[in-house]
DNA sequence: TATGAATGAGTTTTCATTCAT
DNA sequence: GATGAATGAAAACTCATTCAT
């Protein structure tokens, strides 16, 4: 029945609804994303949604897990291989600018924070986020393996510090329109990085202070 | 004409307003803050909300703006004083256990989150987290002053990232009914916090790792 | 129980509270004539009102009584004795530019107006007008009396006459700021009065116009 | 995309919700010209309205603009080569009753007495009135043309008061329930018509009453 | 696939009115 | 006489959703 040209086009509908939603969630917030605005921003009928997705809801999500796992290959690939603070920061650094410059990365936010609500809703979101957790502790793991903190830090809550400094920091810049104390934060963290790194590679020894 | 009998009378019904927004807020988020909802809540008609507010959104700023005062003047309190790691780490795990267990970080983290949607609403909301960044700022600079790392860390970058990393914590620990995640977060630092003030109080040499 | 002071006390109030119905009409109409709206105008409570009144709707109608009665009283006087039409129109001319200037008159028309609603208040207001309708009765009376035109017209649909016209000038007036129409229809009613007065007082003799 | 057929149906839905709010507006005034009220009236859902109309206001205007024009063709063609007074008043008796039995001249006039409020409607309604004053005017001139009174009488104020006294009778009309002031009005022009046309097409004499 | 029309339940807000003081 | 606080009912309007085509 349903060919691979019929699965494409369907597909390609979705994505079109999908995309309408993300927009529309970045430029009006989750209360803003209504059935009615995401139409607008598409250029569709408020119908058409209903014919793709259950519910509003479930075209929420679909926006969110859709982002989630484009922008989680993209930090794969880009941190791959990378096993010392500088050049994490550096990078880290360019996609927080791609992130903030394309206004998905608070389309997502909107949906994460929006689904405080519903238990089920959380759930479900919540199983979104899990692959970023386990992301950042591989990121980590790898900074941290072969020195003296390997041991001493643990990885796992280190990893889930940096998701929500992260998740913090772009919620809080949502409010400065210049994002000026945000890239201030990257910009120190980028000057203090090879410092971090010595600290890492090194043998530490600590003298008292009188 | 108005005594101060009247003043307290009318402060005691604004408050009782306030503490069922705070209340309806937290249970079912800003989206679920509705006039109808935060009057059953208080068990209270609807329109009282108007007697004493101008809209809804006036109560939800009231709501964050007596939270957040009342909270920053516990936080001073419990940080008084305090010119090391491991101290700030017991009383900020203290203050985040009362904070979560009362649910009005929440409630008042939703507002927050809810208000990306108008700038002006936005621009109301980071007037009342501004004494909160200068807060953390003090607090950063108790820790560094006098160790080699006050010239070396940017007081206020650090201060706005412990300030997102808590908001970022919140926000994503509202998703574990349990706060698994955050505790286990708390008690590393706990941890690290003796190794990290031995480190701030003392002259670094570092050794090559070979 | 009630001494002379008493009831004088308690006329004043109510004079204040009717004069307040009277500049709340005027300045928003009969929709925006609301008790708290009244009570704002007047510098008083809105408890007030229903402590002197048993409704808007019987304070509204209050208002227009007083007014009417005091304005009848005051056309009476000014048209007492008046024969002809170049007087009248003259005086007609001032009265009216008082009743504009007041906006007292807008005031009342809103009350008639916007009883249309009520059959039982249309009954009310219809009670109030009917002394204007035997006034202006009176008047054309004078006017024709010992004339052709005796016999020829019926003073009292003339009468009904004048007062719609009045009552319609003043309608459509509010429309224009300036009444610039409404003042070019008495300039002209001036120009032409003379004019008809001849013919009202002349043996007419028509002369067919080849 | 948009057949005529599609046109059509909407055109018909809109109609629909127009002679809903023209009914209820006769009914129920401006005041209870509601969009319960409305939609009970029309036998259709609230929400409906605001799905054809931007709001109630606009509803009402394009219900008011719809029986002005949809009348003033109505007049037009009535009056049409009507030079005398005679015909007209029989003409405008005509029209009279079939207004007043409709009841749609009086939900107009509630559209136009209840715009006073808002300048900016007030300024809406007054677009829509405007033919009526030139057609007035239009009319006017055909009566006085040729005759000794066509440089004595002003054509446009003469035709603003016919507006005018029409616009009250009107108002006034619908206090009464039976009409019967009204009536007896057009009767009374009726029964001088004869003879004013008589004065209209002769050259007058006037010869002085002793 | 896609659309315009339609709906029931909900929103914020305002109203006239009452109550306790 | 007068007031601030409080309330139930109703206003305009919006929402997610469904239906017929």
């Amino acid at each position: 029945m349903s060919s691979p040209a019929r699965t494409t086009i369907r597909a390609a509908a979705r994505a079109r609804i999908v995309a309408a939603a993300l927009r529309t969630l970045e430029e009006s917030g989750y209360a803003g994303a209504t059935a009615r605005a995401i139409a607008a921003t598409g250029g569709f009928n408020q119908a058409l949604i209903y014919y793709h997705f259950e519910s509003i809801e479930e075209l929420l999500l679909a926006a969110l897990k859709e982002f989630s796992e484009r922008r989680l290959a993209r930090y794969r690939k880009a941190l791959e291989g990378v096993t010392e603070l500088t050049p994490l920061v550096r990078m880290m650094t360019r996609l927080y600018e791609e992130d903030a410059k394309s206004g998905e990365l608070a389309a997502a936010q909107e949906v994460v924070t929006g689904s405080v609500i519903s238990p089920e809703l959380r759930q479900r979101v919540m199983t979104l986020m899990d692959p970023w957790f386990a992301f950042a502790e591989e990121v980590v793991r790898r900074l941290l393996v072969g020195t003296v903190f390997e041991e001493l830090v643990p990885a796992r809550e280190l990893a889930y510090a940096f998701v929500a400094l992260y998740f913090g920091v772009e919620t809080l810049a949502r409010f400065d329109n210049d994002r000026a104390r945000a890239n201030a934060l990257f910009e120190s963290g980028a000057r203090l990085a090879p410092l971090a790194d010595l600290v890492l590679h090194s043998d530490l020894e600590l003298v008292d202070n009188p």
